[in-house]
DNA sequence: GCTTGTCAATACGCATGCGTATGGTGATTA
DNA sequence: TAATCACCATACGCATGCGTATTGACAAGC
């Protein structure tokens, strides 16, 4: 309901079920994504479904994977359009913001089921590419190889935990105006002064 | 297994029920915690549990509350007992480095269902805690209401963020050589000089 | 010694959720 | 036009897990 729902159609394949649970991971978790519910949410029953997939790791895995894709390529859009590192760190901050977009609230549902079985090496590929994309932007604002990636380290944890605190409304909300002047803080804290 | 168990006893009371919810959260999440098996594992049947509560939600929330004490208790301690604030900055640190005690592992395993609606409110409640305190030491080293305000959320935030990195092992784990390094440049980059 | 209260075992009903089996329908192809 | 294929509906079996109901064992108090 929140995502930008289709036209009609009779005929359903795999890619539609993929987005399907992307939608509702998104929307309540990796662990509302069952077979029957989902089907019903999409106006169909399970018959369909396991035509299309052997069972439910199957498409919880391939929609991940699907995901991973995405987040690949949203990354890499990043890293090109932006020369000045600091420039680029600060935007990496401010993809916070980008709430209500399915692959962001993607993310943040899995960091918030970090120990299921299937989330996990995700979420590892998730953080060993962005912590890499950071350090090597800290490394262009002359820091160490080791601190630099200690920084990314700290960067990328200091965002994870964010999250997780916006959700308890212990950290300013996006839109607030508080959270300029707390993007500020961290800006100031965490990025080196060239 | 992993917990001290105690000695045998033909009787069970309320408490011992909370502390073997407590250790199977600790040891396999929140999500584990089911009436049937919390009672086998226990080596009774659940004919004992629903005399002692009224349903499974009841046990999680006592439990809950029940750790909430100790966690207030040992943050307490650790205010208490050490005078200067850097100090107990780098200890809250440290904090982290103790595995397989039953309170931190409870809070780990609750870090990572930020969104079940039990836990939820206590995490909130503990974020709230924590911040406050951390805000504290950081106004005691001379800093702005409102900048330490910021830094205890970003140090928060950065802790919480570091639980999770650790256990996808892309944080230095506590017991290697690279962990001390790394508590290191944290410090130097959250902690400001006196 | 009999009753009462406390804790536990057993057995049941019910819901959810996965996966299977089988049959149906409409379009495509031979 | 007959047969095949792609997709879906329906119905079932089975496991898990919650909560209830009933009975039983064992100790304390009368």
């Amino acid at each position: 309901m929140a995502y930008p729902q289709k036209v009609e159609k009779e005929k359903l394949t795999a890619i539609d079920w993929e987005r399907g649970a992307l939608e509702l991971i998104a929307e309540q978790g990796i662990n509302a994504v069952a077979v029957e519910s989902l089907a019903r949410r999409m106006g169909i029953t399970k018959g369909s479904f396991y035509w299309h997939f052997p069972n439910r790791q199957a498409l919880i895995e391939q929609s991940l994977q699907r995901w991973l894709e995405h987040d690949e390529r949203n990354l890499q859009i990043l890293m090109d359009a932006i020369e000045d590192p600091r420039e680029r760190l600060t935007l990496f901050f401010r993809r916070s913001t980008q709430v209500h977009q399915l692959t962001h609230d993607v993310y943040t549902a899995l960091c918030f089921a970090p120990d299921h079985p299937l989330v996990q090496p995700v979420l590892a590929a998730v953080a060993e590419r962005r912590t890499a994309y950071l350090a090597n932007a800290f490394r262009e604002l002359g820091m160490e190889d080791k601190a630099a990636n200690f920084r990314a380290r700290l960067t990328y944890a200091a965002y994870v935990g964010y999250l997780q605190l916006m959700q308890q409304e212990q950290a300013p909300q996006p839109e607030s105006p508080e959270f300029e002047s707390y993007l500020e803080h961290v800006i100031k804290t965490l990025i080196p002064v060239a």
